[in-house]
DNA sequence: ACCTGAACACCGTTCAAGT
DNA sequence: ACCTGAACACCGTTCAAGT
């Protein structure tokens, strides 16, 4: 009767699970240790250190997302984004441990991907996905580290301009405003 | 002949100084104390926490943005996009330093106001500096973190799709292309 | 007004050794 | 194949006390 012993997919189901419950700033492998009954430093057998641990987390994130669109264009592209904001938002600081995975070009690159397809196979769509996603990730950073600083007691909520969760709203507009730009005679991004 | 003593500002400086050279990872309170000669608890009379430290030096950060743009439109809100990003990449992890205090609400407020007053009058001015934040931000913390990932010796460099330090380039391209879908018959935010 | 000294409750990571 | 035990070099923050 050996006490618990785990594979890398057990330890990533916990961590991700850990994840939600506490947050990214408590998410540390002391505790991940902790809540798998095993001593900090087993977790190395498993991941060469915490940055490769995040990066499976940022892809278990990312694999809720769709491989396949029904929609047609335009609202194809406008249905990628959403799918994509919708995956980092389903874990609690989803979106900055996807961010820092990307940065340093570990992880699959699914998000990327999947904008690339929905942009369809002109010369544009690479450069437009990479744009998409830039906005994606500063958007949903910016509403998820709003919403640990809601729960943490906001202290200067008067720099927070308007009222009820209306940063949110500016997601579809951003969205939507970018593809018209990209579909307008003066747009366009290799012009 | 009393030994070293500061005041805000002047750890503010020291700070500011600290950052560049070791980046955000490295600027603990502790290793801050030591470089200003002083114990860590020193730091406290300053500051309620690192919070708010960090609140102070994205002020800084920001009041490097230029407050009149001789520019007309419409290239006058790609200027105010610009003088943003580039008082950003004026500091090292500049732009995560200044996204988690604006996602706060704490610091100033700077970087957003300009954006409004480039934007002009009209009721998109609001939403639409909203929504130029959020890529600035998300395109410049990418950046900025692909630089550290490359000092750091680049592990798996290949998810780096192209060559040199094209996502730069992307970032005129993606703030003209939203410009344009403003603009656009199709376009606008409030639509 | 500004700082020290000591403590509390934590971190990520390494490495020999065990089963 | 997977984990323990012990150590190393760190964190942010508090609080009584000093000058």
């Amino acid at each position: 009767m050996s006490p618990t012993r785990h594979d890398r997919d057990g330890v990533v189901d916990t961590a991700l699970d850990l994840l939600d419950r506490v947050g990214l700033p408590d998410l540390s492998m002391r505790r991940l240790a902790t809540e798998l009954g095993v001593q900090p430093s087993a977790l190395y057998w498993h991941f060469d250190s915490k940055q490769e641990l995040l990066a499976a987390v940022a892809d278990r994130i990312l694999a809720r997302i769709p491989d396949t669109l029904a929609t047609v264009e335009p609202e194809r592209a406008l249905a990628a984004a959403q799918s994509v904001r919708d995956a980092l938002l389903t874990y609690r600081d989803g979106a900055e441990v996807v961010m820092s995975t990307h940065a340093l070009g570990l992880g699959s690159g699914r998000a990327r991907d999947v904008l690339v397809t929905a942009l369809g196979a002109g010369p544009d769509a690479e450069e437009g996905a990479d744009v998409l996603l830039q906005f994606i990730l500063g958007h949903t950073l910016l509403v998820q580290q709003r919403l640990h600083a809601q729960s943490h007691g906001a202290a200067a909520d008067q720099g927070t301009q308007d009222p009820s969760g209306s940063i949110e709203n500016t997601f579809d507009a951003g969205i939507r405003t970018f593809l018209a730009g990209l579909r307008s005679p003066a747009g366009g991004l290799t012009q």
